[in-house]
DNA sequence: TACAATTAGTTTGAATATCAAATAATCATA
DNA sequence: TATGATTATTTGATATTCAAACTAATTGTA
């Protein structure tokens, strides 16, 4: 196997755990995934319009605007009027939804630890200076 | 910032890009998600009984019927009788379904190839060496 | 061997998720 | 002020998922 197809290998059993671990949390959660998604995004960006946040997502405003729907309803998040242009809606996490972003931001530092913990300090450096270039590059 | 912040942050970024990614590669194809999933999980692993495919997917074995139902019936994969044990059946990718899985294959190694491309070969060492040891223990 | 318990997979009913296209409201500008 | 562009919602259709009920087959045991 050349070097290129093992990490290939090492980056998708990654990516994968990475996922089902993630799935995993979100299902301990009252929330749906994208419901989830949606939050994580917000509490990220900070407020945004729903154009803006169906971009982040990646999928339709018509999608979104049922995603929005929901979390209204559930108390994490609320539409806002913009004066300047009342087409726009700014969406904002409630004090409810800060609290569900807290949490997950929380679950992510645990994991953070998990594989901390079998890196060598070294090795934790190198880890994250590779992943610097990557984010900033690569994609 | 801390530096396990500083990696909690890189890694979502990552893990984001990532999924991004491997979302907008699928969209490309004519199989959904979950589909193509299935098609990933059988061609990396081979012929499973419908148990084990639900618990690669982290989904219910009522779910993966229909799933399987669907990429049967567009001749990715199918299901095969088991003469020991006349309850399970084995799914098994078809030529079609195989034929995927190599497409599918390609794009990750494009992926690679452009991440590989903005790192030092020292880093891709480094890289591989710290994915296989967080693979093998940290999930 | 008979019968209960277990296992594998399917079906069903309900809630979500998603898209494309149509619609409504607002804005920008010619 | 009319026209076209933008933002968000609604609608109708299809896909996804789960839990629970169900069927068929196997295993354990009395």
């Amino acid at each position: 196997m050349d070097s290129l197809d093992e990490l290939t290998h090492e980056l998708f059993t990654f990516f994968n755990g990475f996922s089902s671990w993630e799935n995993s949390v979100i299902k301990t959660s009252e929330l749906s995934v994208s419901e989830a998604h949606a939050i994580e995004i917000l509490g990220t960006h900070g407020q945004m319009k729903m154009k803006t946040l169906a971009g982040h997502l990646g999928v339709t405003t018509g999608t979104t605007t049922v995603t929005v729907d929901r979390l209204e309803k559930k108390d994490y998040a609320r539409r806002e009027a913009v004066k300047e242009d009342r087409r726009i809606h700014l969406i904002t996490l409630t004090q409810k939804g800060q609290q569900a972003f807290a949490e997950h931001h929380q679950y992510h530092s645990n994991l953070t630890e998990q594989i901390v913990s079998v890196l060598s300090s070294e090795e934790n450096e190198q880890l994250i200076s590779i992943l610097k270039k990557i984010n900033a590059e690569a994609f």
